[in-house]
RNA sequence: CGCGGGGUAGAGCAGUUUGGUAGCUCGUCGGGCUCAUAACCCGGAGGUCGUGGGUUCAAGUCCCACCCCCGCAA
């Protein structure tokens, strides 16, 4: 069977390296075009193209499939298409080339998540499970027919980013589950329940604004949802310092002041109804450290506020 | 040449402007105190100050080059 790959970010690797592995023939990859991105502003591949790269497999960079992609991926005379965070909509030209259609692998329990942040919008809003589901793409954000789906319980101590892996892995199983299942009708489609969906938007910088008012499981789980991008951070010394990983704490205060701040004992900040504890950060031009650590060579005041524009 | 921050003991930092004995908090090791400790007291070990060169009587500090780490830009 020949399958073209559309992917781009790490989350689309293991997909592609399961499809590899398990002997598929994966003819041509389609992924978005190199962009200046890190340090430097050097222009870089997606990981998926380096994993396309290391097996061999043709590349396409089209800047827009659906307007230059068609007559390379006409010739590639797919059976199959696999999507999985590919970041851009396809039209249904595209979509009416593979011979028996296109999969999607969408990192959420669908038909709640659509759109293109569902990992880190199910910790922001404080699911208890997440998961992935194949469907077959249509023309909508995330609206075809679910295939296969699986769940599992959110850690309540995961960052989108290790979410985001785990997942990662769960969705490559259950592509091939799924494509094997498609080529021998084992697998239905099942329409999604428009009543339960849900779609959330992109992630932005603001999203990264902790309001203190909120609960300490709220606040943890928009710190952990904000991780890896676009960050939760607050005002420092001129910079910002990066909230990265958070626990329900156990000393209660007023709303964004610092309750405890010492190398042994943490650092802990008031919120509505408790305190969170902060576990993991990263000062401006540092690399992430424990908080505990942190306090080891800078001082912060109980009581200090740190909302606003004033910082600690 | 996109902009900016940084590299000093096991960890986190100060010291660099103005060159002159390597400091702080914590950890660690030994001793003491205590019913007890994330408590306290005493003592010790632990450092090529990122690398190479230069200036100087003297360089963590000034000059040049290089290496590495991090943030912003999605």
């Amino acid at each position: 069977m020949r399958i073209v790959f559309m992917g781009t970010p790490e989350f689309a690797v293991p997909s592609l390296e399961k499809l590899c592995g398990a002997g598929y023939d994966v003819v041509g990859v389609f992924t978005q075009p190199d962009r200046p991105r890190g340090r430097g502003k050097k222009l870089m591949p997606s990981p998926v193209k380096e994993t396309a790269q290391k097996h061999g497999i043709p590349v396409f960079q089209p800047e827009k499939i659906r307007r230059d992609g068609v007559e390379d991926l006409k010739a590639l005379q797919p059976d199959l298409c696999v999507t999985a965070a590919f970041g851009q909509i396809l039209s249904q030209e595209i979509l009416d080339i593979p011979r028996i259609g296109t999969v999607n692998v969408h990192a959420s329990l669908l038909p709640r998540h659509r759109g293109s942040a569902p990992i880190a919008w199910a910790i922001l809003q404080g699911d208890r499970e997440i998961g992935v589901t194949t469907m077959m793409t249509d023309r909508g954000i995330d609206t075809g027919d679910m295939l296969l789906k699986k769940s599992i319980p959110l850690e309540s101590t995961w960052t989108c980013g290790e979410a985001t892996e785990v997942l990662s892995r769960l969705g490559a199983e259950l592509l091939l589950e799924t494509v094997k299942g498609l080529t021998d009708g084992t697998v239905t489609r099942i329409p999604q329940d428009e009543r339960e969906m849900t779609y959330d938007p992109m992630l932005n910088k603001d999203m990264g604004e902790i309001d203190w008012e909120a609960s300490p499981e709220e606040i943890r789980n928009r710190i952990h949802a904000m991780n890896p991008w676009p960050g939760c951070s607050v005002p420092y010394e001129g910079g910002r310092l990066k909230l990265l990983r958070a626990r329900v704490g156990d000393t209660p205060g007023a709303c964004g002041t610092v309750t405890v701040a010492d190398p042994k004992k943490g650092l802990q900040i008031g919120c509505r109804g408790g305190s969170v504890e902060i576990l993991q950060l990263q000062a401006p031009g540092g690399k992430p450290m424990q908080a505990k650590d942190f306090l080891r060579g800078h001082s912060l005041e109980t009581g200090r506020k740190l909302s606003g524009d004033e910082g600690i």
